[in-house]
RNA sequence: GGAGAGAUGGCUGAGUGGUCGAAAGCGGUGGUUUGCUAAACCAUUGUAGGGGUUUAAAUCCCUACCGGGGGUUCGAAUCCCCCUCUCUCCGCCA
């Protein structure tokens, strides 16, 4: 949610900004709104005020006085005057807040210009992706696949995009979650294990909704939502707390398995592990002052570099443009690793600033040292690490000609052998 | 799942229809005293929104907020209904 002030003061700058995003929203309904908002709301407070002022009046006559019958019969015709516009006035502030949780974040003057995904900037490029690869193929194609990775009981028993982990390959996932957690805990984020369902309030203040409650599992009893990423619950941690400003930054991980309905999505993007409807990730959060929030960023994006770099896979850092920007994002960059055997780039991490655009949704501040006042404060995230597509980049990156896969270094002493095996 | 009890400001806790944004205590902040600390004493002490004034800040005025939502009433922290959460007991269960 952006600050009302803002779109009040400055809708230039505002009907600018989002124009960077290349996003159709009608700006001047909102301000409209805003104005008969303003205007209801004086009307209601002048009744209230003649009311209470009655009250005060009432107080201190005697009960049954016929001054008191004369103010109570005066009284009424006011009460009801106030009740019809207050009914009213309620009705605009509902319109008013679904017109500004409609409003999408701003991006950071920094993001590039830019339309669709081609218009994103490689930032940096890490590794010898393009060294020739004759006999890399795509992982679902390597013989034995299936054994560790099972997607035909997967779908038998739940669906398409829930495989079955078997084996090396349920342990690869246990030894990346390890690994990642334990990395994230060096770099210190303190670690969590956050509820997988959320309720609606959570999901309005992540910006999951209103809207995109397509995408999320819904239970029906309780109206609980599955969680799309950690993201959810750990940002709505602090939901609705004044956070002290000598706490901060607060920086948070958490594994969970990732629940995504993905409609729409067809193609290549969703063989193999490319794209599951349940996928295994660990997610970064910070919590930081306003002021530090872009400095806060680069070190998360270096955070979670770091891991793709421990994994020894090459990757590319993308500057998203205004147009591949998120509703929600001021500014983010993607990691990519690169896929071998489907010669592509594979998101792995998404590092993201919301600025206060979170904050305000879900009341998340911070009390200043200087003023003693509570200031919204910035939140971040990033992945670190999604597991699937690193499982992925690992397979096709990683086999050798004995259909081995070699382990990095550093995740040995987790997965327990140097070699994955499909034989 | 069943029965009961609760939810009040940073915390504890009083308040069962009207000058209650709310007693008291604790905590916080400022001050007096003090060699320093402590103690004592005095003062002060929430959040949000709107408006006036201002270059701006400060300040001033108004309104709302006693778990959330609705209702009764001239008037609700207080009465009624619904919901959420917490606690106790019973049942069930990893």
């Amino acid at each position: 949610m952006l600050d009302p002030k803002l779109i009040r003061e400055s809708p230039d700058l505002v009907r600018a900004a989002i124009a960077k995003k290349h996003l159709e929203v009608d700006l001047d309904g909102v301000l409209a709104i805003d104005a008969s908002w303003r205007a209801q709301l004086q009307e209601v407070e002048a009744l209230r005020g003649k009311q209470k002022a009655a009250n005060t009046a009432m107080a201190s006559l005697p009960k049954g006085s016929p001054e008191f019958q004369a103010k109570v019969g005066e009284m009424k015709a006011v009460s009801a005057q106030a009740k019809e516009r207050e009914a009213e006035l309620k009705r605009t502030e509902e319109k008013f807040r679904e017109a500004m949780l409609s409003l999408p974040n701003l991006p950071h003057a920094s993001v590039p210009e830019g339309r669709t995904p081609e218009d994103n900037v490689v930032h940096a490029l890490h590794g010898a992706h393009d060294q020739p690869r004759p006999h890399a193929i795509p992982h679902w194609e390597i013989p034995g696949f299936e054994k560790l990775f099972d997607f035909s009981r997967g779908a038998k028993v739940t669906g398409a995009g829930f495989p079955f982990y078997v084996g090396d390959g349920a342990r690869l996932v246990r030894a990346l979650i390890q690994f990642f957690l334990e990395e994230n805990t060096k770099a210190g984020y303190v670690e969590v294990n956050p509820p997988l369902f959320v309720n609606a309030a959570s999901a309005t203040a992540t910006g999951q909704l209103p809207d995109k409650e397509g995408q999320m599992y819904e239970t029906t009893e309780d109206r609980f939502y599955a969680i799309p990423t950690a993201e959810v619950p750990l940002t709505n941690f602090f939901r609705d707390e004044i956070i002290d400003e000598s706490a901060l930054p607060v920086k948070r991980c958490a594994y969970s398995p990732c629940f995504r309905r993905e409609a729409g999505s067809y193609g290549k993007d969703v063989r193999g592990l490319n794209r599951l409807h349940q996928f295994d990730k660990v997610e970064l959060l910070k919590w930081v002052h306003p002021s530090t929030s872009y400095d806060e960023l680069e070190g998360l994006r270096a955070d979670s570099e770091r891991l793709i770099q421990k994994l020894e896979l090459p990757y590319r850092v993308l500057l998203m443009c205004g147009g591949d920007l998120g509703f929600t994002q001021s500014k983010k960059y993607d990691l990519e690793v690169w896929s071998a055997g489907q010669k592509r780039w594979l998101e792995v991490s998404s590092c993201s600033n919301f600025e206060a655009f979170q904050a305000r949704r879900a009341q998340i501040r911070f009390r200043s040292a200087q003023t003693g006042k509570p200031e919204l404060l910035h939140t971040l995230n990033g992945s670190g690490l999604a597991l699937p597509r690193v499982i992925a980049a690992l397979l096709e990156n990683n086999l050798d000609v004995d259909r081995r896969v070699k382990i990095p270094t550093a995740l040995v002493p987790y997965f327990g052998r140097e070699y994955l095996s499909f034989t």
